[in-house]
DNA sequence: GATGAATGAGCATTCATTCAT
DNA sequence: CATGAATGAATGCTCATTCAT
């Protein structure tokens, strides 16, 4: 594993240990010198800005993965939220990143711009070759799927709720129930 | 106005102006002293979490309201979505302090107690007299229905939606979609 | 003494024992705590810019008493001449910081400003009184009268030349010679 | 042209944009590397020590031309006055890294040693040849002759004056008349 | 209740320099 | 001769908090 990798693991355990990504505890945590951490990425930001990138492409990945794997609309449509909530459910310090670091999305907006288009074109593409899937506005149809698994994603992060598999089928339904035709 | 709001309201700006709550900013920002503001409020949480509580209490108040004007089931739903997405576009600076602030939630769990408990048995009581809902895990009601609402909110207030009120009612349609019987 | 003359008085020594003026340098001298220093002069410019503003002001009350006291062109040039020398001798600290530190004029150029027009003014005023000097445009009248005695004072100050007061009188005779109509 | 002179150029270079020589700017100009910069230099310091030798070379070079070409006493002494105030105008960026690196002089004052004494003693000569130059110590000579240019010539450089080509005349004049036996 | 000077731990950042490849 | 990753001491700066007036 290169120093970059290292370095941006370090970050994770920092945060998830912390709430921060102090460089001395990503020092520490990493053991690379403050100097090799400026190196390669050029100051705090830049180490936040590269693990968002880094955690929100395998979030990414993993929907688009799922949504390829799924026969039908509403095979689909539960995909979704099932690898939502199972994603969060493994890598819940990466989620825990992903949501309260949500400013960093502009940060990184230059790096995460093709993703993103690749992420937004295809899952436009399949709608589109769904006829049970009743046509919304683009920024509606994700927020309707993913919008009720996130929020409660956030209570179970919260230590608030026990467990997300228990919810994953009342999810699934609700978001099938919801965007059908 | 008395110092105690001033200085909550100087709060909000200087979180709006600069994503943060520095003491000395605020200072700045509401003309007392940093020795008033400590008398007030006991330190930089203090200001923090009084400022989270009291929005907090006008968003759930909002949502109450809204509920309780409502007329039947589907009603009720849609007014839901629409008071939140009003609220978020009326008090965009409160949306997003409540968003990014989400962990003094904690901090101020004590004072929150009682507030969250007369909204969720509000909701609670109010569901179950409507046969025409879906009865669904109490987590899980209330983020099908505000779920969606909330990603799009937070597309809007990081810029990258035009309006809020274009969705309201693509929004409220799938919202009573998913809940419904 | 206040705190304030204390660490710029803290920060001349500084410079004269370093030729720097780090903050951590300043704090030792002076016994004020980093954030006293922050409090008074928001940081290391601050404090070289207040320092540099100070020095340059009693330089140059030094220059405007000499030429009061005067009396007649030749005396007043002359005069002009040997104060410099003088207070070069007597400040040497303060002359090297002007010295090197000269870039920081544009920093505090905003409240150097009355006072340069105070300076300018007068020894302009003076001139135009004096039939017996030659009228020189206004940047070459100064600097034709100092600028051999900078020239000798930065020798001197770089240790290459023993002693201002023996060159005291071939230096006021020439810039008299320079000027005089 | 070699990777030296290509440094040297990126060093002066990095000083008129940032008013330092830091290596890693240097690097990023010259595009060397910085193990280049070390193999040829030796360091931070050797840089700017071998910069203002080339600099100051160049500097003293054109004044002992120019008084070189000089027929007589006067012609002389105004030879020097203009040959200063056209250099500092030809190249600005160089006579401003004189100016604010002046220590330098006694970090390369070996190598400056013999280039200094035939500057002081071929002026020395050429003075004692003039009958019509009033013998001054010879500290005193080249301050008068070209101190007042000097002085000018850092307002100009300070963007305090529009032309130093205007003041060529009556800066000379004054030379002469201050110097002439 | 109000004021603001003082404190100092904590933190990000810079930068000259080294050295293995 | 060239390269650039790695090092870490040095430094400037922020900011919550205290407290005498």
């Amino acid at each position: 594993m290169d120093r970059r990798e290292t370095i941006l693991d370090a970050a994770l355990d920092t945060f998830a240990a912390t709430g921060g990504t102090a460089i001395k505890d990503v020092r520490h945590r990493s053991g690379a010198s403050v100097g090799s951490i400026y190196h390669h990425f050029g100051g705090k930001d830049g180490i936040a800005a590269a693990l968002y990138v880094e955690i929100l492409r395998s979030y990414q990945v993993g929907l688009l993965r799922a949504l390829r794997r799924a026969e039908g609309a509403e095979e689909g449509i539960e995909a979704l939220v099932r690898q939502h909530l199972r994603w969060v459910e493994r890598n819940s310090d990466r989620a825990r990143f992903l949501l309260r670091r949500a400013p960093l999305r502009e940060v990184a907006a230059e790096e995460l711009e093709e993703r993103n288009r690749v992420l937004t074109s295809t899952i436009r593409a399949w709608v589109e070759e769904q006829p049970e899937v009743r046509p919304l506005p683009r920024e509606v149809f994700l927020a309707t799927v993913i919008g009720p698994a996130q929020e409660v994603s956030k209570l179970w992060l919260a230590g608030r709720i026990p467990s997300l598999r228990r919810l994953e089928d009342d999810l699934a339904g609700a978001a099938w129930r919801a965007v059908r035709a």
